[in-house]
DNA sequence: TTAGTGACTGTAG
DNA sequence: GCTACAGCCACTA
């Protein structure tokens, strides 16, 4: 089944949401659950249609592959991003999670 | 409608 | 091992 359009947006608003406190996730990972690995750009996008749109949609748990936080400049604060994580018992250092592989959360996994 | 851009990723040098 | 480039698809102006 391919998502196109807006399906796509609202499939990753799903997923996301799904993200239990204390995981994250990555772009590619959504993307790749999505059937289009290529479209990790897409998964970004839509996180940041979600703020736009006031969806509550935890944007917070959602980092690129290296578990360093990228998208924390399109929060309102800078810092918010990270204070939101380590709020839920994620370690993150200098815009970077911690042990990520520990913290990653698949989600496929929940589907 | 066309063109530009974007919170990424993988491959090549 | 690190840096640079191209591809991906949908939205906004």
């Amino acid at each position: 089944m391919k998502y196109s359009g807006k399906d796509f947006y609202n499939k990753v608003f799903e997923l996301v949401k799904k993200i239990p406190a204390g995981k994250v996730t990555t772009y590619g990972a959504i993307a790749e659950c999505l059937g289009s690995k290529s479209s990790a750009r897409m998964v970004g996008w839509a996180l940041n249609s979600t703020k736009r749109k006031d969806a509550n949609v935890p944007a917070h748990r959602v980092v690129n592959r290296n578990g360093m936080l990228t998208g924390k400049n399109h929060f309102d604060g800078i810092n918010m991003m990270e204070e939101l994580l380590v709020s839920e018992g994620v370690k993150v250092e200098k815009n970077k999670i911690v042990n990520f592989s520990d913290f990653l959360w698949n989600p496929c996994s929940n589907k």
